[in-house]
DNA sequence: ACCTGAACACCGTTCAAGT
DNA sequence: ACCTGAACACCGTTCAAGT
């Protein structure tokens, strides 16, 4: 009965995330993963689901990578150590990073990472449905910002005003945090 | 000399957004908007240059489509305005849409509808750097949001909940704007 | 059970040729 | 000047067959 696997889906995405950094989005092709881990291309369909569940995984790679926050931390420091570590894992892997404004949050691993800032949004004072809101909206911001340094939407830009444009963009959002809103419905 | 041109750019742009909306950004293929327009996927390149120029022209399509603020209006009526037209757009090109912030904002479409915000910005008050900051950090959260809208980030909530998302947002970006940074330096 | 071979419809792009 | 025909390397995916 069966002989041992060479591949597996953790090698396969592996390949296919190195592939992603050194040749961008495109250079990601079952054809090239397969190459990669010197299979045919029909070996991977026995442990990935197709393409799509391929970039699904990538997304859900850069995912357990995110910074996970303590709650009750000094100030909102927690704020500047999450979105500075999201920030980095957008340089790392520019080319995979734009698929989490792209794809739904709504595996394990992203429920997971929602949860935890959520957490520390409660602890900070707000209520469940306004520090979930307010998850929504900073995971937005600071991904929209960390995917656009990335893509090179500001490309006329170096890096220094960038760097300051995110500590605007930190200001903003302290602002919004230290300031709650009128009524509360829905979650 | 010559024939008349039976196709075109803006005609190619057109099959293109057409395909897009119904079929979604992988029914954007050159040999499927050739085929929209009865002709062979050969001649298309005689009018566009690839591919890629392609989706950048569909870009140009969406920002043109962008609504031009006027300044001085009272409140910051603008800033509703201006997003919430965005966010229509977004619904009416969803597969395009998060293009916006995938490609780099140097064309001159694109150039245009900054500077549009930013004069209105430098109209309330800011500094010359300070709005072309705020421009960037405005644009980039109100195109996550409306990104994360339409790609089905946020899926798991119903658009009452999404609704005031968006109103909390805009709420944020009052604040910020509300509240001037302590120092200006770099553009 | 795992991988390969053969095959298919489709993709982006080039070049020479027709009108 | 504009479009077509023929062609190429590559893509995602399926199915039957080998070990």
């Amino acid at each position: 009965m069966g002989r041992p696997a060479r591949i597996g889906r953790a090698a396969i995405l592996d390949a296919a995330l190195e592939l992603a950094d050194q040749d961008g989005l495109d250079g990601v092709t079952m054809h090239a993963v397969a190459r990669r881990l010197n299979v045919t291309t029909m070996a991977l369909y026995r442990h990935m689901d197709g393409k799509d569940a391929l970039l699904d995984g990538l997304v859900e790679r850069l995912l357990t990578g995110f910074p996970q926050q303590q709650a009750r931390q000094p100030g909102e420091q927690w704020l500047t150590a999450m979105a500075s570590g999201i920030r980095e894992i957008a340089r790392r892997h520019p080319a995979v990073f734009p698929l989490l404004l792209t794809r739904p949050a709504v595996t394990p691993a992203a429920q997971r990472v929602r949860d935890a800032v959520v957490a520390v949004l409660q602890d900070a004072g707000l209520t469940e449905p306004g520090a979930k809101r307010a998850e929504r909206l900073l995971s937005t911001a600071v991904l929209g910002f960390a995917a656009s340094e990335v893509t090179g939407r500001f490309r006329q830009h170096d890096q220094a005003v960038l760097d300051q444009d995110f500590a605007e963009l930190l200001r903003w959002l302290r602002l919004a945090l230290a300031s709650p809103p009128a009524a509360e419905e829905n979650g």
